[in-house]
Parts: C-alpha cells; sequence; structure tokens
DNA sequence: GTATATGCAAAGGGTTTGCACGGTT
DNA sequence: AACCGTGCAAACCCTTTGCATATAC
C-alpha cells in the first residue's frame, strides 16, 4: 500500500507531484470512508495550511489516474476511497444512518443482467443502497432530522 | 391517477389541503421525473407566485403521506416522482448522462440477498445506479463539465 | 378564531472558480 | 524559465429557516 505507484500513475498523466496530493492520497487510504471535509482535517494534521479547494482539485486528480473513487451516501457529502479497497458496496439504514459495507460480489447477478438486457456497465460501487437495516426495520422514523435521504 | 385520495392522505396525517400542495402532486405526476427547480416551474405556469421553498416543504409533506418518492441521480438535485409510477430504477451513464428506466423487478434476486444475508430492507428506486451505458462504453471521458458522478 | 401554510429574504452546507503567488519540472 | 498547483476569497448551487402574513379548518 503506497508504493510508488502513485507517483508513476500521476506523471503517465501528466501530472506533477506535490505533497499536497500525497497527503490527500494518504489520508484516504487512512481514513478508507472519507468527505473531503474530513480528508481535510486530516491532512492539516500534518499540514496545517493545506486548503479545502486543494482538496476537491486533489481528489479529482488522484480520481482521474485511478487512484480514489467516490460514492453518495444519501445527500450529502459523497465519501472517497483508495481503490486498492476490495470494492463493496454501502448499504445505508435511513432510519439509523448506520452503514454496512458488503462485498460487491453480492451484486453480481444483478450488475450481469443489466449489462446482458440493458447493455449497461456498472460501477456497482459508485451508489449506496437505501433501505433499513434489520434493527429497524419496522420501526418508525426517528425524529430529528430526518433529512439525508 | 389524482383521485380524492391524495386529499384522504393528507388529512389523514393532519396536513391540510391546499392549491399549493394540488399543484406540486399534479406537477410530480405530470412531469414523471422531476427537481425541485423543474417542479416550480411546472406549477408556476398555473400559479406564478408560488415559491421554491414551498416547493421543498411541500415534497416534504407529499413524501411524508406517501404520494412521492425522491430518487437520487449523481450529485446535483434529486429527481421526484409520484409513488403510483411503477417502480423502477435509473441506471445514469456517467460519460452522456442518459437515464435510462428499467423495471425494479431486475433487481429482484440482489434485493433478496441482501434481505436473506444481511438483514437488510432495501428501497431499491431510491438510488440511482452508474456506469457507461452501451453507447458510451469503452469511450473516453466527455470534455466538458465531467462532474455529476 | 386558531393553527397551519405560504412568501420572502436571509443563512447555511457543499463545491467551484479567478487570480496572484509559489513550487515542480 | 515555463507552467502547473496552491491558497485565498468570492461566487455558486441546492436547500433550509425565521418571521410576518394569509389561509384552511
Amino acid at each position: 500500500m503506497m508504493s510508488e505507484d502513485w507517483e508513476v500513475r500521476l506523471r503517465e498523466h501528466g501530472y506533477r507531484i506535490t505533497p499536497q496530493r500525497q497527503l490527500v492520497l494518504e489520508a484516504v487510504e487512512g481514513l478508507r470512508h472519507g468527505t473531503p471535509e474530513e480528508i481535510l482535517i486530516e491532512v492539516q494534521r500534518t499540514a496545517s495550511g493545506v486548503n479545502l479547494s486543494t482538496i476537491y482539485r486533489t481528489l479529482e486528480v488522484l480520481e482521474d489516474v485511478g487512484l480514489v473513487t467516490h460514492a453518495h451516501i444519501g445527500h450529502g457529502a459523497p465519501t472517497y476511497h483508495a481503490v486498492d479497497e476490495h470494492i463493496h458496496i454501502h448499504l445505508v439504514c435511513d432510519r439509523c444512518r448506520k452503514v454496512l459495507s458488503i462485498p460487491a460480489s453480492v451484486a453480481e447477478g444483478f450488475v450481469n443482467s443489466l449489462e446482458k438486457d440493458f447493455g449497461f456497465h456498472t460501477d456497482i460501487s459508485h451508489v449506496s443502497v437505501h433501505g433499513r437495516c434489520d434493527d429497524c426495520a419496522g420501526l418508525a422514523p426517528l425524529p430529528g432530522p430526518d433529512d439525508a435521504l
């Protein structure tokens, strides 16, 4: 993990090697799941001067060269992952907000149908699946910010 | 479609019947897919004085009583549907932005696995599935706003 | 008449952008 | 030395909120 591959990846795409890019990548790998804001905080533990806009621009670059991906959990900020993570699907409970990560293989049949029947090539890890976790099934919605569906 | 059921639904939940609520519901049904902004424009064709904040508040109410749902397509505004629509899944092409609606039944096996293996009760129509449509598979990303992933 | 809904305007998250400076190549 | 990347601040989009007025009941 975090070999020098990342430098090569960046160079191959015409990008430069900078401390910020290294720090962001390390933060994403360390956090395993992180919003831009969370990544900023992590990065600032080492380099307090780094700006949020740099995080956004850097994540875009890292995603472009295939070092990170992001997924949408509800309508808040997206979360970023390193690509060397196991590909996984997020199950988001709309009641308690818990997020379950499950192996992408569970969706294999589904993904294959989409490919075969609709010619659609799915990036299954990109979007989260919403619903109710076992504990919350059948319960009334929580009060409070019933947002983020 | 658009029987008086909606009035009953609202009353049952202690909400009042207002022209705005009727117009928003009709707009959602007419548009089949609509963001709050699009719904506003549709509503304003009849009642130009209606405000965006009313659209948001009204959609929340209509969703609460089970007359509409929303789904997230990319990281922009969510789209709303009437619940009498067939339940469907959105396949969003990350290259050309095309949105394919497919019957939710395609995901039955997947949904069942989630239930059986993880105790997770899925609302499959809530979030869109991202990837590449047949036309765009294997092509380079589009230039321009390569956003909205 | 009373409580709820609405319009308006302002504030709030999350994200993007223009610009000048600084760093990588 | 040339160009890319960064910090900063302002702008932007989408959504929420406070408050006074209007409306459904």
